[in-house]
RNA sequence: UGGCCCAUGGUGUAAUUGGCAACACUCCGGUUUUUGGUACCGUCAUUCAAGGUUCGAGUCCUUGUGGGCCAACCA
């Protein structure tokens, strides 16, 4: 186990320079600061795993903070389910806050703003602002009611916060620079009127602060000292730093904000508003759906949380724009589970396997190792007699020397049972084949330690016994578009590259054990890839979602014939 | 017609801050194997372009080229 040091991202440059600058490194402190409008997603999967993973390396405290500012977008279910996701990756947050219990702190700071001219009410209509705030290369011009008196701002404010205007007829800007190159410094809002019930602070207040005043002020607050957020906040930064230089003591931690690029993963979408479109639409069964690309997708469909957090790490994190191979996840969750899930025979397009010479009614129960990667997990007994199901696709008339499964005359090896010799097969009148005869050797058997059963034969097969099999409904999933970047095309509508065989539900035998399997319990299927219980479940129908396949070298040869 | 950010293999990230381009995945080839899995071995880039500084440039400078972001009472 050679612990090679992971050379530093950039993000952690930045750290250690503030470190060797005198920084105290008990000061450190990170935050993860969702907003609770919606479902989190991979995308916030990654962010946590940095944030929350610079405070196990730093070992500083990291805060969960639900920036809830807009009462119009968030509900008290979000917040739970967002807790939720947190816990089930593995992280564990220092103190949960919320940018709501700031409300009135942020509401004395914006009293004395006014009260130093920093700060004034605005009571133009929406449409006259933007026409105002000019564009990127023209300057903005200054509001009519840019030079209201100290007095007359503190009246009004006061009014907004006490209820008595409508929305949208007053907002407090900060009086900062109509003609900045930057858009949002030309006197950004800081609070509008919302008559809106919120969820903790329910008609407590009835002005919210916008982001911008917000955030900076909450990581102050808290004195996180390093406040990391993706690049389509790299403008912000210079109005975070003036939000902050209103209010900032010199004894305090002064929280610095830098930016990274959001990793994209591909042939995937993540944003609220499409992931809801497909819901709406059933596309999907719903935000849990295993094909979304929600954390509680990713959850139910069987990824786990080492395999996201794997994940998360090996891509790193920079600046640059990014569309990540959804293989590089697979490689993680194949990885994770090779270690941890247990082996199982299941068959899932079944035919027929007759042991000619196996006597009928004869039941032995052979040994099987629950994990070849882990001796640990030890044995169990699987039941074998002369009526068995093998895989359509194990079984060919006549092949090629490539072909390394059961073809007629030659020999094949079922897994921890005997070495078998295809003689016949019987087909339908459109000449598919519904049954293989065959016969077996019967001093071949699995682990007995005999010159015939160590005979190498160049197939390996599983297989399950008819008589004791179990079935169940397997839901196979693919890629749920057939673009790697389908919302990135300006002529065409991301549900065009919704893949229409996403989902293809099958019925599969499995080894009669797994009967006891609970949801969420995930198993190799031998040969076929890891498939975890589904909650649909009942007691009288058992349901499957595939993970993911195994690394399937042998679909490669045949591509290439 | 402005400002900010970015550019290293098929993908994603590194490069002791100016000193032999590394790691993982993929691909391809092979070894092992009672999973065509796993494990193991090997092949695959002179760093967007052109100049410049330097003994030495992926790294610094200049100019291009390409891409992203910025005008919600959203976050």
């Amino acid at each position: 186990m050679s612990e090679e040091a992971r050379s530093l991202n950039f993000l952690e440059h930045i750290i250690e320079e503030d470190l060797r600058n005198g920084f105290p490194k008990e000061a450190l402190r990170f935050r993860f600061p969702p907003e609770p409008n919606g479902y989190l997603h991979i995308g916030h999967a990654s962010s946590i795993c940095l944030n929350f993973g610079l405070g196990l390396r730093y070992n500083a405290p990291v805060n969960l903070r639900f920036d809830d500012t807009n009462p119009a977008k968030e509900e008290q279910e979000f917040v739970d389910a967002i807790k939720e996701d947190v816990r089930w990756l593995g992280f564990d947050w220092d103190t949960e806050r919320y940018a709501s219990d700031y409300f009135q702190q942020l509401f004395d700071w914006a009293v004395l703003l006014i009260k130093e001219g920093k700060a004034y009410v605005d009571s133009q209509t929406s449409e006259e602002m933007a026409e105002q705030k000019g564009t990127p290369t023209e300057a903005g011009v200054e509001s009519p009611f840019r030079h209201r008196s100290i007095e007359e701002n503190l009246k009004l404010f006061e009014g907004m916060k006490a209820g008595e205007y409508d929305e949208g007829t007053h907002v407090l800007r900060a009086k900062i620079d109509m003609t900045s190159s930057n858009m949002l410094m030309r006197d950004p809002i800081m609070y509008r009127v919302l008559h809106k019930a919120h969820h903790r602070t329910n008609t407590d207040w009835c002005i919210y602060p916008m982001y911008d005043w917000t955030h900076g002020e909450s990581d102050y607050i808290e004195q996180v000292s390093h406040s990391y957020c993706t690049l389509e906040f790299a403008m912000h930064r210079e109005l975070y730093d003036w939000f902050l230089d209103q209010v900032y003591d010199e004894a305090k931690v002064r929280p610095k904000q830098r930016e990274f690029a959001r990793r994209n993963l591909s042939h995937t979408v993540v944003s609220k508003r499409k992931l809801a479109k497909l819901v709406e639409q059933g596309v999907v069964g719903g935000w849990d759906d295993p094909r979304m690309s929600t954390i509680s997708g990713m959850r139910r469909r069987g990824y786990t949380p080492e395999s996201i957090r794997n994940f998360a790490d090996t891509i790193g994190i920079a600046k640059r724009d990014n569309l990540i191979d959804v293989s590089l996840l697979e490689f993680q969750v194949r990885d994770h589970l090779n270690k941890v899930a247990p082996r199982v025979h299941g068959v899932l397009n079944p035919l027929k396997l007759v042991i000619t010479n196996y006597l009928k009614g004869e039941v032995e129960w052979v040994e099987a190792e629950n994990n070849p990667e882990d001796e640990s997990a030890g044995t169990r007994q699987v039941p074998f007699s002369r009526e068995l199901y093998i895989e359509q696709e194990d079984f060919r008339e006549e092949a090629n020397k490539k072909f390394f499964r059961l073809k007629l005359g030659k020999e094949v090896r079922l897994k921890n049972g005997y070495i078998i010799k295809a003689e016949s097969c019987s087909k339908d009148a459109e000449g598919n084949v519904t049954e293989v005869q065959c016969t077996y050797d019967p001093k071949s058997k699995s682990g007995s330690g005999s010159e015939e059963s160590l005979r190498k034969v160049k197939g390996t097969l599983h297989w399950v016994s008819i008589a004791h099999a179990l079935s169940a409904e397997i839901r196979i999933y693919d890629r749920l578009f057939t673009d790697e970047s389908p919302d990135t095309h300006k002529d065409k509508d991301f549900m065009e590259f919704v893949n229409p065989d996403s989902l293809k539900t099958i019925t599969g035998y499995l080894e009669p054990h797994l009967a006891n399997a609970k949801v969420g319990d995930t198993f190799q299927f031998q040969r076929m890839g890891y498939f975890c219980v589904d909650p649909d479940t009942t007691s009288d129908k058992l349901i499957f979602n595939k993970t993911v396949g195994l690394r399937d070298s042998w679909a490669k040869i045949q591509q290439k014939t």
